[in-house]
RNA sequence: GGCGCCGUAGCCAAGUGGUAAGGCGGAGGUCUGCAAAACCUCUAUUCGGCAGUUCGAAUCUGCCCGGCGCCUCCA
């Protein structure tokens, strides 16, 4: 059993084999910071926080780079339009990607350069490029770089095998370009870069980095500074990325080093809604605040992605969110119940049913990250656990073992439902009020008891009567 | 126009040559004072359509229908 992973660039699935193992290098291009990221940006991010932790979890060292665009023309048309350098129009949005990150439960990259923090790494990139004839500054003043100078461009894409739409690529400021595929590193600074601070000096002029020098420099930066090497094992994003972006990327490096730029290539599919991509250019997105804001439960939202597998296109609905949601309670449920179960008893050792988990998800997981599948299995080990855990067939130790698999495994995930924060003054509450009913129970007086049920559903708590007495919990809130 | 992806039950979704995972929903049942939670049974003779290859196809080939994406600094 062994990982693997399908490569964009060589479009089959292939043994996963790091650079260095038991290290792994990952750079995961992150959000452009010019408004709020959407939910279609996260599944990206989602589905790249399953692959990270799913590296650790099979115990690799996993170095994850993820960076922060925060120059471009978006940003720069907006930080005008609101009277800001584009600093202060960036910093807001930096702040909620990183508090949307937190509440979705995702671990945090080990670095987030940013492009404007990384200039000076950009311009040394540029040069370097001007100084190998890769690149040349055109009559505008920018400097572009010479695409057929790079033998193996459009390897990624496959852009061999198309042809340009007509009229595609063509707009009023690229005139200066040689080639109508060569690509801006650096832009000369115009009035409007000035007005909002993005203009920097270089050697060859001043101006502000293109779109894809960023990712490149700060990569190669981070590869080198810290462990010596121009090579990442595995470079991911979505698939609007592959051209021209990371097909840029990969020409801008490669041109410099001599070597692979990423070992691995991956790229997840769109989230859409109503069958169309969720974009903000169509309106039709909604961001993490917006489902924050709406008490949904942050587990849900991963459940309902990794239902689908990364590279397959899925659509995004309310029903089916709350259909995750309910499917992440029963898992939740379970775990409880396996908590009580155990009680205070450590160590315990797997049966059966724990042994089986940990196998299937692995082996879904091996193969290209097979989410659904894993989920399956999950699903399955679930049904197992409460028919056993109804007919008594497992020991405490067993549970044990079984509950600290179950949790490994749905750490992966991070699918666990957020248990509602201790609130001493409302247990307080509540424990009275089950206190109040039981004795209403003993004495027969139904309605009594139903009346006091009621008024807790009321304030959103739920309960549930066991041979142990009642238990109870919030609800959806 | 070029390149590529997808079409599986009421909804969501795995499965890519050996006879349809899983979730949600729905129906019935067990448990319960009634519920809740959990469990049990049932819920696609069939995988967009039509041909073909094969002992055998949802899975391979061809054509058709329907939807989506990239080629636009869009994850």
């Amino acid at each position: 059993m062994a990982l693997r992973l399908y490569n964009t660039i060589t479009r089959r699935i292939e043994p996963f084999v790091p650079l260095a193992p038991p290290r792994v290098t990952i750079y995961t291009c992150g959000p452009t910071v010019w408004t709020y990221a959407h939910l279609g940006n996260f599944r990206t991010f989602l589905n790249q926080d399953l692959l990270r932790r799913y590296l650790e979890y099979l115990g690799y060292d996993v170095f994850q780079i993820m960076n922060l665009t925060d120059v471009d023309d978006r940003i720069i048309a907006e930080a005008r339009k609101a009277g800001k350098t584009i600093s202060e129009h960036t910093q807001p949005f930096a702040e909620a990607f990183f508090e949307d990150r937190d509440y979705l439960g995702m671990q945090p990259a080990h670095v987030y350069p940013r492009a404007t923090g990384a200039v000076e790494s950009m311009v040394r990139l540029v040069q370097d490029l001007l100084d190998r004839g890769v690149a040349y500054r055109a009559e505008d003043q920018s400097v572009y770089f010479a695409v057929e100078k790079f033998e193996g461009y459009g390897r990624l894409s496959q852009l061999d095998k198309r042809e340009l739409k007509v009229g595609a690529r063509v707009e009023s400021d690229e005139y200066s370009k040689e080639n109508l595929r060569d690509f801006a590193l650096w832009k000369a600074s115009t009035p409007a870069d000035e007005a909002v601070g993005a203009a920097w000096d270089a050697p060859f002029g001043r101006g502000r980095p293109g779109w894809h020098l960023e990712c490149s420099a700060m990569a190669l930066e981070e590869l080198r500074s810290r462990f010596g090497i121009a090579t990442l094992d595995i470079h991911a994003g979505g698939v609007d990325l592959i051209f021209p972006h990371h097909e840029n990327e990969i020409a801008q490096s490669e041109a410099v080093t001599g070597q692979p730029f990423s070992r691995l290539w991956m790229h997840g599919e769109f989230l859409t809604v109503e069958g169309t991509k969720m974009s903000k250019r169509y309106g039709n997105f909604l961001t993490v605040r917006d489902l924050r804001e709406e008490g949904v439960d942050p587990a849900a939202v991963r459940m309902l992605f990794f239902q689908t597998h990364y590279r397959k296109q899925f659509n995004f609905s309310d029903a089916s969110l709350a259909a995750a949601g309910k499917g992440a309670e029963r898992i939740g449920e379970l775990h409880q119940r396996l908590l009580a179960t155990v009680g205070g008893t450590l160590g315990g050792e797997p049966g059966e049913a724990g042994a089986l988990l940990e196998r299937d998800v692995g082996r879904a997981l091996d193969e290209d990250l097979n989410a659904p599948n894993a989920l399956a299995a999950v699903s399955n080990f679930v049904t197992t656990a409460n028919r056993a855990l109804d007919g008594g067939e497992w020991s405490p130790a067993e549970a044990a073992g079984n509950l600290q698999i179950l949790g490994r495994v749905t750490e992966v995930f991070g699918i666990l439902p957020r248990r509602p924060a201790e609130d001493p003054e409302l247990a307080r509450w509540v424990e009275g009020k089950i206190a109040e009913r039981q004795k209403a129970r003993s004495a027969g007086d139904f309605s009594s008891s139903d009346a006091i049920r009621d008024e807790l559903a009321a304030a959103g708590i739920v309960l549930e009567d066991t041979p142990q007495g009642a238990r109870w919990k919030q609800r959806g809130s």
